[in-house]
RNA sequence: GGUGCCAUAGCCAAGCGGUAAGGCCAAGGUCUGCAAAACCUUUAUGCCCCGGUUCAAAUCCGGGUGGCACCUCCA
């Protein structure tokens, strides 16, 4: 597989350092709030990625982080007059009904900032110890960018620009000894939660978290690390610089970043007031047409968000799933004579091949779209034809279902079966049209939809299904 | 000021030097008692503009124009 190494501004083959296993780690929501849109995004995506390389035969050890501890944490305590630790559990709860919808996969490790407080001040010690970090007295623990002869690697940023770049900003630079130094460690301020260290009560700079985590779950190095754009500067910038200064070993090999959501062009965020969270999408759009929107795009390239976009994304999206419903419908009731089999068979391998081909090449989940949009046709097809076996049809499906799987688009509803009453009304109908009583046919049929159900005549009788 | 990204049909979108995938929408047709689902057909002699390289460019190079992002909390 081939990915788009930031580090690299280049697409390097895929390979991780243990053959048939990868470590990777994305940056996860910090628990204020709902999470939006734009936020969804490197959950579906990292969570596909992941999806992907299992697919693919690896062992897949993945860590995605809980950020519970920074000024937005401690703001909404303030505002609702309860405990930080009180958030934080409240909206990790949330995140989970979103994440859990939109389909991601349960990381494999999820650790939260505020249980990683040991392994921070362990990172912050090492720091400390090698001379990268020095303290500023009454205000935190600060990482000398100086120090790393290396920063700027990964944004490609050179530290003479960004300390130019300051222009009209008003940095803050009381008491550090470059402007681009950050604080690993704050000291506690009054009202804030704060745990003991070395160098007097606090809380963990923003960087730190990650780059203590990643080590306590992961190790020194690991493959794959990914978040959004904006986290390139200073965020992930940062945590090289900490772990590989801690550590004198790489701290990640490749580096995945997602382009961002956007309203009318413009980025999807909370300090512009232009997003929207998953949680009132929602209400007008399932999970599941959220994650394929998504998906719809290259993850390298921004997607804009809106109601028609969201509709053209629902529209396609059930092409898929009703072309796998009318195959478990079809299949067993199917008379097909096996005559067009090996068509069928030989598309359902090109399916198969070209979807593989498609993601090996950057995880190009827009291609892997079209490929399954083809196998629909395909199959479409070949039902109508009525020369297909059972055996086929079941092929088909497996692969539909496994490729969308990997995906994590769910083509299967929830199948509470149909209940009686509408079972009878479906025969009374069958009974009426044999009759050709048209009118008591189509009455009835009003009546099942009223009811939450749809009736389809096919070849192999009435299709009912919930509507 | 520094650093990147993007511009393809009505809308979305892939394409990574070999002659424009796919989806949505729309129109026409086939099937159906009617629907639904489905299938077929139509929809960019052209990929922002101007140069250049090449047998060949949406794709590479140079220069424009327009948009976006990062350099500050941000996915």
């Amino acid at each position: 597989m081939r990915l788009y190494n930031t580090l690299t501004r280049t697409k390097e083959e895929f390979k991780p350092m243990v053959e048939g296993h990868v470590k990777m780690y994305a940056c996860g929501p910090t628990v204020y709030n709902y999470f939006h849109l734009g936020n969804a995004r490197p959950f579906v995506t990292f969570d596909t990625l992941r999806r992907y390389l299992e697919y693919r035969g690896y062992d897949v050890e993945f860590c995605q982080n809980f950020t519970d501890i920074d000024d937005k944490m401690i703001n909404r305590a303030n505002e609702e007059g309860v405990t930080v630790k009180d958030i934080a559990d409240r909206f990790i709860k949330e995140y989970y009904v979103d994440a859990d919808g939109l389909n991601c996969k349960r990381p494999t490790y999820q650790p939260r900032a505020t249980e990683s407080i040991d392994a921070i001040i362990g990172l912050v010690q090492s720091l400390m110890d090698k001379g990268y970090a020095y303290v500023i007295e009454g205000d935190g623990v600060y990482y000398d960018v100086t120090k790393f002869k290396d920063y700027g690697k990964l944004s490609h940023y050179k530290l003479e620009d960004l300390v130019a770049g300051g222009g009209e900003r008003k940095a803050s630079y009381e008491g550090k000894k470059n402007p681009g130094d950050f604080a690993v460690w704050k000291f506690k301020k009054e009202g804030e939660p704060s745990w003991d260290s070395p160098w007097g009560e606090g809380r963990p700079g923003w960087h730190i978290e990650c780059s203590a985590m990643i080590k306590k779950y992961l190790g020194d190095t690991i493959d794959i690390h990914g978040g959004g754009q904006d986290l390139i500067f200073p965020h992930h910038e940062n945590e090289i610089a900490q772990s590989e200064a801690a550590n004198g070993c790489p701290f990640a090999n490749c580096w995945v970043h997602n382009a961002f959501v956007n309203v009318d062009g413009e980025k999807m965020s909370k300090s512009l007031g232009n997003f929207f969270t998953i949680r009132d999408i929602v209400k007008h759009f399932p999970y599941q047409v959220i994650r394929f929107f998504i998906l719809s795009g290259h993850y390298r390239m921004p997607i804009n968000f809106s109601d028609e976009l969201l509709r053209s994304a629902q529209n396609g999206l059930d092409r898929i799933v009703t072309c796998a419903n009318n195959l478990r419908f079809v299949i067993g009731k199917n008379s097909g004579d096996g005559s067009e089999d090996e068509l069928l068979l030989s598309q359902i391998k090109t399916a198969g091949d070209e979807f593989i081909k498609v993601m090996d090449d950057d995880l190009n989940t827009a291609d892997a779209i079209t490929v399954i949009f083809n196998l629909v046709r395909d199959i479409n097809t070949a039902v109508a034809s009525g020369k297909v076996s059972d055996d086929a049809l079941k092929a088909a499906l497996d692969k539909l279902v496994e490729l969308t799987g990997v995906l994590g688009i769910e083509t299967e509803a929830e199948d509470d079966g149909i209940p009686s009453e509408i079972m009878e009304l479906v025969e009374q109908r069958t009974a009426a049209k044999k009759n050709k009583d048209y009118a008591e046919a189509d009455r009835i049929r009003d009546l099942i939809t009223s009811k939450g159900y749809s009736v389809k005549d096919t070849p192999q009788g009435p299709q009912v299904e919930k509507l």
